[in-house]
DNA sequence: TCAGTGTCTGACCGATCGGTCAGGCATGCT
DNA sequence: AGCATGCCTGACCGATCGGTCAGACACTGA
């Protein structure tokens, strides 16, 4: 979320991020933001040093728990390996949807700033695990259609609660990723999914 | 310098395909197109009214084949909608990946462009159909996430083939989509594509 | 020979973009 | 009073965008 401070610095963040979850990143200028806060464009870019320190900004919690949720994936395997990348992507998508639609299609130009040089890397190991580390097409494909769409999709269900969208995209998720049929190499230290 | 090739259009056309593919439509300058045609920004506009009518041009046949699968939709409901939706959006999503592909992202804003007039509505009617036309949350979240995330997706995966894709694409659809619990009103008549 | 036509181009246009800069203004400290 | 500091602004910049236009060039049929 966007956190409401107050003052020109919040208020020009709090613009920012309504603004580009409309019109995107790109479709929004500096001066469109200034016109909603009601200041000038140049006092924009004195609170920010430019329009990628902006969004950097926007985007820093939301990075912060998809860099934790890495931390977390580092030596799981199988299926624990699955079940934590979906129910941490699950969360992070749900809890920061306002931030991840305002990426919404810029990802693969966005990544090149250097604010987001490592996310590139990070999702990719997040879409590994979800497809339980397996090379077969069919799960690197639903693992990267299940990370796509909801990525695009969880920004347009504003009528839904948190935990109601949850609990549907986790259930979807299981339902949809590729059971990791070889056993697992270490009984997993959290509890089984189905039992 | 100049060739006064007849296949100018076709050029033009190809070359536009390749460059919205790599930088996104909007990210993708009419200069850029000409550069890699080898002619000017004039001659890109001689043959094409604006960029607009360029990218019109470029997205016509996947258009034509997603309002026929419109069309076959009209009147469906239950399973039988969700059978025919899903293995229509996926073969038109196998067939046009590099189209859609196109269209990465920048989606919402090309909606408003008059070419794309109807497109909004229609991929409404299909969200639906794949939905089982249920209004249960859970159903209507699982069928944008596979809409979305196949479009997103679909055109990452140039080292698949078409068979390869398709099919594993609708064994995913079909095992994410919420099942309608009401019966079949008729076994799935599914009359493909006629020439 | 010449007018007509299709193709193509350089020069140019207004608009908008992100970003810079010198300076105005209020406040508070010395 | 004098001065420093923080906040803010209008004016401006170079770059790039989509798009226009008059005219050059090659080819054609009469």
């Amino acid at each position: 979320m966007v956190r409401a401070v107050p003052g020109t610095h919040g208020e020009i963040l709090a613009a920012a991020a309504r603004q580009f979850t409309v019109t995107g990143y790109r479709g929004t200028s500096l001066q469109d933001i200034a016109r909603e806060v009601g200041c000038s464009k140049a006092t924009v870019l004195y609170h920010f040093a430019n329009k990628e320190a902006l969004l950097a900004e926007l985007m820093a919690p939301a990075i912060d728990v998809l860099r934790d949720l890495d931390d977390r994936l580092a030596g799981l395997t199988g299926a624990a390996a699955q079940e934590v990348a979906a129910q941490g992507f699950v969360d992070l998508a749900v809890r920061f949807r306002r931030e991840i639609a305002v990426l919404r299609g810029e990802f693969p130009e966005l990544l090149c700033q250097p604010a987001f040089a490592h996310i590139q890397q990070i999702s990719d190991r997040l879409r590994d695990a979800l497809a339980g580390h397996s090379e077969r097409p069919g799960a690197r494909i639903a693992a990267l259609v299940l990370l796509a769409g909801i990525s695009e999709a969880c920004g347009e269900f504003a009528d839904i609660t948190d935990d109601d969208l949850r609990s549907a995209l986790l259930t979807l998720v299981r339902r949809a990723v590729e059971p990791v049929d070889a056993p697992l190499p270490q009984p997993p230290t959290t509890e089984d999914k189905d039992s």
